[in-house]
DNA sequence: TTGTATGCGTTATCAT
DNA sequence: ATGATAACGCATACAA
């Protein structure tokens, strides 16, 4: 690697004039500038970006701690946080917590020497079920900025942006009484341990409380494979009278698709299915599945762009962004081929 | 930020001392190390990483320049890197390219400048398609050490680590000659301009040819949400001799089996289907789609521990490793409820 | 307009 | 056993 001294020395002039050629300063006249420029460019310096980060104290770059990337809500996320960091110059560094505390602490405590300018956070399940979060305040605490996204913790003070996760479970629950005409909604849930899980069921059974209606709800315990769909074709073949089907997460809607349809049931005349979905998950269904679409996306660009703001004038105040989702509802009864 | 010069300014002795007591040097009596080990947990001190990379010339970091992470395969991969990465106790820096050979460019020769001491990449759809790998070579040239996964450029000397994408479609599809004795196989492909989408191609005809039948290939130019079961469902509908699917990507073949519902066929008895598919892939369709099963996870470990045995041993040999995917044939027609 | 000197935080070599 | 000094590559305050 070419470095400022390698410059100097076979143009026979000091350090600090390259350094100053190269930045464009006013003082170093248009001649030496060209000769700097030229040998530089033939030569493919680059600047080390370590020796500029040492100097400036600025890494330029923002730690990314996602539980997991497998699962395509945070993937849709952190391709948001790339574009945005991109865009601004900044690289991330991505840690996997896979949804345990010791590799999250571990993460935030090695990236916290200066590695990084500033932290991204979903917490893991197990640091939100224990409220475990000493590590995530420890790192405010030494003048890193945080942002919390999806999972936040409420009892730190950082910037948040979070989903509406009442207010659009409500939304599609009120949409199915008013506009479908349903009366024996049946929420499905594997994640109800979780705050956002919480936060879908309160959604479901407050929309139900002011329409009068009594809650059914189905939880999976967290089975895997075989075992959702069985409990749910069980389910719907025991509750005949079930005419609508509210998953919470991203799975399970198609799969009691699946099993209506295999108990003979018409989608949407005789149950109509709303889940959480991504860009393609009504592909994958037929009939078409409705979806509450989160803006997995713009929850990664409003972070990034939030944290980087931070990062620029820690004396701005701290504020919580509610990204709104979208009911997509299923036309399926129209597709004529 | 605690630094060596604070911890040796309040205990009063010089810093090349601080230095050698919290690194155990056998030069340093028992008494001072503990005193100075002591404040040092007491203050929180931290190694400055940056410090120590620009000293070391190492970064203990890896480029993992990605196309994208929305594509659940390289999800996959991602997860598999970051935690062999961690194991080894390297970070990793995510960047995406978009399938652009701009993005792509622009990431490596940003990060080449001492940012990271090797990279694991697949390369760009555009990079692929219009043979650009200058900047990946220019990588290699300036002793930087490159792994190529997946999507690989032949003329490129490193390590790669690729899958088996001609022999597990030549299985599959034989599979479905001789095992399941299909005659009309129709392969349906959206991923024809991808070196991979081309050896899947070569080894269903191949296994067609070595059984004397003919292909049938139904390209979807890249065709989107119902353009995709559109074309599917008018070419069952207009071939009712097929009597088989082979999806080379992991949505069409979920498609195909709802087309081919919607068309009053049984699966498997009046067709079978075969698809890419990840973990969750099987629990979204039914009956169950069999599957080519990518072993996107240990492509990643497999990738990060030959690139840091590199990285370690620059006299390494490079090799290239051919990771064998798993057929899992569906058995839906024994699920019992 | 150019050059010298200093420091970022760490480690390593060489005194003491 | 401890300390002074230099060096990694760069940027900048200050001198010339």
């Amino acid at each position: 690697m070419t470095t400022l001294k390698e410059l100097a020395a076979l143009l026979n002039i000091s350090v600090s004039t390259v350094s100053k050629a190269l930045n464009d300063s006013h003082e170093i006249s248009e001649n030496t500038r060209i000769r700097v420029k030229e040998l530089a460019t033939k030569l493919n310096y680059k600047p080390n970006r370590i020796a500029q980060q040492l100097k400036t104290n600025k890494t330029k770059i923002i730690g990314v701690i996602l539980p997991t990337v497998t699962n395509p809500f945070f993937a849709e996320v952190l391709h948001g946080i790339e574009k945005t960091a991109t865009n601004n110059d900044y690289d991330i560094i991505v840690c996997l917590s896979n949804e345990t505390l010791h590799k999250e602490k571990r993460s935030l405590d090695l990236l916290a020497n200066g590695s990084v300018d500033g932290f991204i956070i979903a917490v893991a399940r197990e640091s939100q079920v224990k409220e475990q979060t000493d590590h995530i305040k420890s790192a405010i605490k030494s003048k890193l900025p945080v942002l919390m996204f999806d999972r936040v913790v409420d009892d730190i003070e950082c910037n948040k942006v979070i989903v509406d996760d009442f207010q659009c479970v409500y939304e599609a629950t009120e949409h199915l009484i008013v506009k479908e005409k349903r009366k024996n909604i049946l929420l499905v849930s594997n994640i109800e341990e979780l705050s956002v899980g919480q936060l879908r069921i309160s959604g479901y059974t407050k929309a139900l409380e002011d329409h009068k209606l009594k809650p059914n709800i189905l939880k999976l315990d967290n089975a895997v494979d075989l075992d959702v769909e069985k409990k749910i074709y069980t389910y719907l073949k025991g509750n005949n009278s079930i005419d609508a089907i509210l998953s919470i997460d991203h799975v399970t809607g198609i799969v009691a698709i699946n099993m209506a349809k295999k108990l003979g049931k018409e989608i949407p005349k005789d149950l109509s299915v709303v889940g959480f979905g991504y860009e393609h998950t009504q592909l994958l269904s037929s009939p078409k599945i409705s979806i509450i679409h989160q803006k997995a996306h713009k929850i990664g660009e409003m972070s990034t762009k939030l944290l980087i703001d931070n990062i620029k004038d820690e004396t701005l105040k701290m504020q919580t962004i509610v990204v709104p989702s979208e009911l997509k509802i299923s036309e399926s009864s129209q597709t004529s081929f």
